[in-house]
RNA sequence: AGGGGCGUGGUGCAACGGCAGCACACCAGCCUUUGGAGCUGUGGAUCUUGGUUCGAGUCCAGGCGCCCCUGCCA
């Protein structure tokens, strides 16, 4: 299905051109994931690219986490990682870590040294970054760049013995200082660090960087196409010249645009803070970007990749307007979802023409867009609950729902016209009451009568009580990422209101996870949180309201 | 400023020298037992200047604008 109309762009013409003149006759790609935090939706366009091009190519996907920082990574975030890939439906064929080749770069290091191509420097970290000049400026030639090939090996191997503090040395590529791209101004490729890793323990003492790691990596795995993001298109030329200088296997890096999505931060550092400082509950809070907040919010993985499709691939610095992402989640959960009567703020109404003890089990179609999903029976009673927003005293212009004297219909039910009201010693409406039509049960009148609106409704002596969180967007600002601290200061108070509602019998115990369609309000999903005691539902997006943005627009 | 990259409706992505199109958003209408869904329609874009060409969003030259790069992070 993901590969039915295979979108084309730049790095589907390369592969395929690389395929064509044979600079490779096979593909192979890796999911580089760095496990130091959950995945966010920006992720899932890397992954998807990553996969899709080896799927298409009939080649293979390698999923190798980037872990040469133990400072940073833990093997928490491998499972949560594995797992969301799993959900998405990436497959792949192996499962590698950058440390699995720690042995064989160090001795690929080591050629590099003989060469004469590498050296350990003993300058401080201030007189490296001071010595690397500037954008505009050449950097200075370290004094301990010409060290003999004896010396550096033998320091190499100190330093990979842990006989050096942390900090004291690195090992650096030998390449030009005064090089344009500072990136070649002989880079560190190891670090000491004397930090035990996740999985070697304490076996290494020194641990290579993100450039000396990489790329060797990438060819060690005969990985074809290392696709990345654009940030790293500068460190390219770097790439390629390690695999230049070790005579080894060239796979070809490409570089994309990441995701961005306007309304919320994607920086794992601010996600953290959002974490680690309450702002938010948890990683999985529903309001956030990752994709363990995204599942217990309901959305579908084929929504989630439906709109990576939709978003592209381009090489333009670009932010997608979140309401993209909800429009794939509202068109892939208007065909999935079964329908069910909730209310969300309740009004009581009282019938009072109909039988004080008569109860009618009401027909209600499962879902309007596949005959499939049948039907279910909704008890109906003389007092019934109704949306406040379903009810005016004084209806403003265009307003069709119930007001003094208006019909409407009871969804599946009856048409009601309301007589009047009840108020409290404060003057709020506490109670509704109308008369019914007997002869519109099921909700048409034989008289061939029309009402303007359809309502839904509970009743009141059959629904459940059930917690209804409400979200919205985590920001007011469509871009919080403005200004080093600026996306804190734009939070959304209202992202989160929690609502006691009360939903149809048929919702009374629900499977956590169920995804439904409360009429007329929007999609909601079981959270884990729900007891026996009382279901909670969780808003996953609301369905397109065409009355309420009308009269936001007419006060405005 | 040195290097690398990018400029197409509001947003995202196409058009590979030949009528600038798709999706989302927006607006109007139709339909409707969800003011949902669906259907129909409108408006709106090639950063700029010059050149090549029968013909330029696309090729060339200059300008302008935006993004990334001075971690022993990835």
């Amino acid at each position: 299905m993901l590969t039915e109309n295979k979108p084309n762009d730049f790095i589907r013409e390369a592969v395929a051109e690389d395929l064509k003149n044979g600079r490779f006759d096979y593909v192979r790609t890796r999911l580089p994931p760095e496990p130091n935090g959950y995945l966010h939706i920006g992720h899932v366009k890397a992954f998807m690219i990553d996969y899709l091009v080896a799927k298409e190519n009939n080649g293979e996907l390698i999923l190798r986490f980037d872990d040469t920082n133990p400072t940073k990574e833990e093997v928490e975030f491998v499972e949560a990682i594995k797992d969301d890939a799993r959900w998405l439906g990436i497959v792949w064929v192996k499962e590698t870590y950058a440390s699995d080749y720690f042995d064989l770069l160090y001795d690929w290091a080591k050629r590099l040294v003989l060469m004469g191509k590498a050296y350990v420097d003993d300058q401080t970290p201030e007189e490296v970054s001071k010595n690397r000049g500037t954008l505009t400026e050449p950097g200075k030639n370290s004094p301990f760049r010409e060290r003999s090939v004896e010396e550096n090996l033998e320091l190499l191997e100190r330093m990979k013995n842990g006989e050096f503090p942390d900090g004291s040395r690195i090992l650096r590529a030998k390449i030009d200082m005064a090089h344009s791209n500072i990136n070649m101004r002989d880079p560190a490729m190891y670090r000491i660090l004397h930090t035990p890793h996740h999985r070697t323990g304490d076996a290494w003492k020194i641990y290579p960087l993100y450039d000396w790691s990489h790329g060797q990596n990438d060819s060690m795995e005969g990985i074809t196409h290392s696709l990345c993001s654009l940030e790293y298109e500068d460190h390219r030329p770097l790439y390629e010249w390690f695999l230049e200088q070790l005579d080894v296997f060239k796979p070809r890096q490409i570089e994309f645009a990441r995701l961005n999505m306007n309304y919320t931060v994607m920086s794992k550092r601010k996600l953290r803070r959002l974490v680690e400082e309450n702002h938010v509950n948890g990683w999985d809070d529903p309001r956030m970007p990752t994709l363990r907040a995204m599942r217990r919010r309901g959305y579908a993985a084929e929504a989630i990749l439906d709109f990576i499709r939709r978003v592209g691939i381009a090489k333009n610095y670009s932010v997608t307007d979140v309401a993209l992402l909800e429009a794939c989640v509202r068109e892939d959960l208007n065909k999935t979802s079964s329908r069910r009567m909730a209310v969300i703020r309740p009004l009581k109404v009282v019938i009072d023409n109909y039988p004080d003890d008569l109860v009618e089990e009401m027909d209600a179609i499962n879902n309007p867009e596949d005959a499939d999903a049948g039907a279910r029976k909704v008890p109906f009673s003389k007092v019934i609950y109704i949306e406040q927003d379903d009810f005016r005293e004084t209806p403003p212009p265009k307003y069709h729902r119930l007001y003094p004297g208006n019909e409407v219909r009871l969804r599946y039910a009856y048409f009601v016209k309301c007589t009047h009201t009840v108020k409290d010693d404060a003057g709020n409406i506490v109670e509704v009451h109308v008369e019914y039509d007997p002869s519109t049960r099921g909700g048409d009148a034989s008289d061939g009568r029309k009402v303007k609106s359809t309502i839904h409704w509970v009743s009141a002596a059959h629904a459940i009580e059930a917690e209804i969180r409400m979200y919205d967007r985590l920001f007011s600002k469509e871009n919080p990422e403005e200004g080093e601290e600026g996306f804190l200061n734009c939070l959304n108070a209202g992202s989160l209101e929690i609502l006691t509602g009360r939903v149809e019998p048929s919702l009374t115990t629900p499977e956590i996870g169920a995804r439904y369609q409360f009429e007329r309000l929007g999609y909601f999903c079981v959270d884990k949180d729900t007891t026996a005691e009382k279901p909670v539902f969780n808003l996953t997006v609301n369905l397109k309201d065409a009355w309420t943005k009308a009269e936001k627009g007419r006060n405005r």
